[in-house]
DNA sequence: AATTGTATGTTGTTATAACAACAAAGGAGC
DNA sequence: GCTCCTTTGTTGTTATAACAACATACAATT
């Protein structure tokens, strides 16, 4: 395992020493697996213990839906983690599958020896456990904004919560996204063509430029929108 | 402060003794206020050091969009926490209010004394954490499952995933839901007329029975949907 | 440069949700 | 019982999103 320099790096490790880690590993026996490309590491429907940590490669969240309709939901990269909800909440059975999207390695960490903290009473773990926080608060924010940007029920709405969201964020109004028509179409759950349609639509209008994922907004149009 | 022995039952403080609970609230240097109904608690576009316990009364989570539109995203009840998020993540304004739905009583925890464990170190300060911990997760499991539920595009195809919840839920297809038509409309995101509609549809199609807020869901039928 | 594949834009049709306006039912208080 | 108010259901109209099918643009590979 020569992953101990990077997590250093990661949110949930960060702050503490390779040394610290290395200990704190072997205290909560964390586990490393690799997985090839496609490979399911959750399954839907099942219950976990424990939460992943992406070491190399990546891997989606993704949301078999009942009429066989995928749809990705996250992309979880190096350092970030995943399955940390549903392994806190172990009885609940997962709504989300992930896979990997290539060849991946995942270093997994059971919830309840993080959670409790351990007999030896290291101390790193509390800051563990503190991290850990972070990481859920920031989730949920995540989460929070994506309902707020699906609240409207026009397409519309929705792209202009979602812009002007990215342009506070970014502090521009000229900027790029991290998704393609595709996936902005799946975060606000609209039609793809539809989506594209209300973007020409709003060019149009005069409201904004796009080209693929990078879009300047009217600054004075949109600010009449509020 | 009376309110040590009902402290114990909550979420966030289960596990503690009275003596524990007031030696840690000391320690954290709460605050309590009250609030009369409709009085602003907190507001949108702030940012908050702390967090909320409700600790008689209750209070509205709302979102007053763009347009003047309100709706009610969540009721907190008393021994329920609200705001845990934007004191986590300080920098970040709130994207909704929370109003006093009636006179109010609040328990005010500041979110840095509450993460760093205390210098003196107090025990209970841990467990505090952890139970922190397992609210982040039942919280973001509900915004989850709120995103699942309104990612269909039919209404509905967002009461099917619903109601199934439901049922599986409570375990069984006959089942009261903790919402009146507008608020599962809210929830749902979509026009409560056209939610009524739907539902008498549904009742036409024989999938289930309906009356106010109790639910009889035609277990056949609804299987058949998966 | 040619080829294949993927992403994006466009258009017309259809289904359906929003909206508005009203009716009916339920509940609380007198 | 009656009044007032809130909740829920109904209907018809309109707006709009989904859908399907295709065209174009872009990218990667040979």
């Amino acid at each position: 395992m020569d992953h101990y320099f990077f997590l250093t790096e990661t949110a949930l490790f960060q702050g503490s020493t390779i040394e610290e880690i290395q200990m704190m590993l072997k205290c909560l026996r964390a586990e490393k697996k690799r997985f090839a490309k496609r490979e399911m590491i959750y399954h839907a429907g099942e219950s976990v213990q424990s939460m992943g940590v992406v070491l190399s490669g990546s891997v989606y969240v993704e949301n078999d839906d009942l009429w066989g309709n995928k749809s990705v939901l996250d992309h979880i990269e190096p350092g970030a983690v995943f399955g940390e909800t549903y392994a806190c909440v172990a009885k609940e059975p997962l709504m989300v599958s992930v896979v990997a999207a290539e060849t991946t390695e995942i270093l997994f960490l059971n919830m309840n020896r993080l959670i409790q903290t351990c007999s030896n009473a290291c101390e790193y773990h509390n800051r563990l456990i503190r991290n850990l926080l972070m990481i859920f608060a920031q989730k949920n924010l995540n989460l929070s904004r994506r309902i707020f940007h699906t609240s409207s029920k026009s397409i519309r709405g929705r792209l202009l919560s979602y812009l002007s969201f990215q342009a506070t964020c970014q502090g521009s109004y000229e900027f790029t996204i991290p998704y393609n028509r595709q996936q902005l179409a799946d975060y606000l759950s609209v039609d793809r063509s539809a989506l594209s349609n209300e973007l020409s639509k709003m060019k149009k209008d005069g409201l904004l430029e796009v080209n693929r994922n990078y879009f300047h907004l009217n600054e004075e149009l949109f600010k009449s929108y509020l």
